[in-house]
DNA sequence: ACCTGAACACCGTTCAAGT
DNA sequence: ACCTGAACACCGTTCAAGT
């Protein structure tokens, strides 16, 4: 007879965060609907409460994942000459950049992030990865203070100024309001603006305790 | 008899706009519904479609506002002495605080602007003001390289850093992501942000045209 | 002109029920 | 355990109708 596999198994829940990301790319966190991602993964419209709690728990889960994922990039951004004078610097920078390469890549983890409420203390696991992402940055930081390539004084006011940098960039770019059109470009621009920032920071002046 | 006034008169649309603002305040703008808004304004659910073609019109019309407040911040933030030395590069530094200030003290107009997906094509005048807003902007930094407080080269490129880094700190304040507490807090660091990317960008070197 | 009530197709969420 | 269909209270939008 026909379809003898009514139910999903076991990666169901795999399927509807994987589901939920193509829905987010294409329409956006505003426009995403429970039910179409349920359509989508070939199961009725409730099936997914089996899996998350409410809508937010869903995208909470895809936030969590993103951080985790940008955790990575920041901690391992791309190539570093091993033979360069202060590695911890150019891994400073190189983060920036991976910062805004990944919300360039990946808008529909980047979105959920940053421009969906979701209320911080119902989902630890999200605070927990956003956490780490931000001391992945506050590390390299002092590792650059460690090896003189910045000025000591608090890490994480220096971090929250860098972050604050490329987020703007990061966030401006994929709204297309900065006059760029491809990656490229705003990846250049991106080193710029870091180095910008780097001259003045090197300067060291206002960084009391 | 009872109340013989059944109908708004002239006044809604600007009803339905101060309604709009105070809800997107209070829910912010992804809970924001055209039907709650009617039933504050007292009006039935689809009055509002006489003066709004639909809910996104709403919203771009409080966008719009949103970038004509701000670029009147922009262009007169705050006082400045009167008989300081280059007053073009403080009139710079000012309107970066002050954006900051205003997406603080605005947020349910900062938060549409940048966080709801508008088509701005649909909505010439919401492009038209936020294009005026970003001039306002690039003529400081014109201001300042005329009186040689910044390099020459591109003043957009050196706009679209400024602009990058304090609605970096605007955006993450409004979400709590930064460790302040009060508004003074976030101002405080702002200046210090930006006194930090001014240090780097007065070095002036990769500006190439 | 400006507003209304009824209607349509959606949505998130709940619940009793099926295997 | 995991899934389903029906149901509820919402929403954006449309439309024929009222003053």
């Amino acid at each position: 007879m026909a379809p003898q596999r009514p139910y999903h198994h076991g990666n169901l829940k795999s399927a509807l965060l994987a589901a939920a990301l193509e829905l987010i790319r294409e329409v956006g966190p505003a426009a995403f609907t429970l039910r179409e991602v349920a359509r989508r993964a070939g199961i009725s419209h409730n099936a997914p409460y089996r899996h998350f709690r409410e809508k937010d728990e869903l995208l909470a889960a895809v936030a969590t994942t993103g951080f985790e994922r940008l955790a990575k990039q920041l901690a391992r951004p791309g190539t570093i000459p091993p033979h360069v004078r202060k590695p911890a610097l150019l891994r400073f920078h190189a983060s920036g950049v991976a910062y805004v390469q990944f919300a360039l890549k990946s808008p529909e983890h980047f979105l959920v992030m940053f421009d969906w409420p979701l209320e911080a203390d119902r989902y630890p696991e999200l605070a927990t990865s956003a956490t780490c992402a931000f001391s992945v940055l506050v590390g390299l930081v002092q590792a650059a203070q460690r090896e003189g390539s910045l000025p000591g004084g608090d890490p994480h006011g220096i971090a929250c100024i860098a972050w604050s940098l490329v987020h703007g960039v990061a966030k401006l770019a994929i709204a297309k309001k900065l006059p760029f059109q491809s990656m490229v470009e705003v990846l250049s621009f991106t080193k710029r603006a870091i180095e910008a920032l780097q001259g003045g920071l090197s300067r060291g002046a206002p960084w009391k305790n």
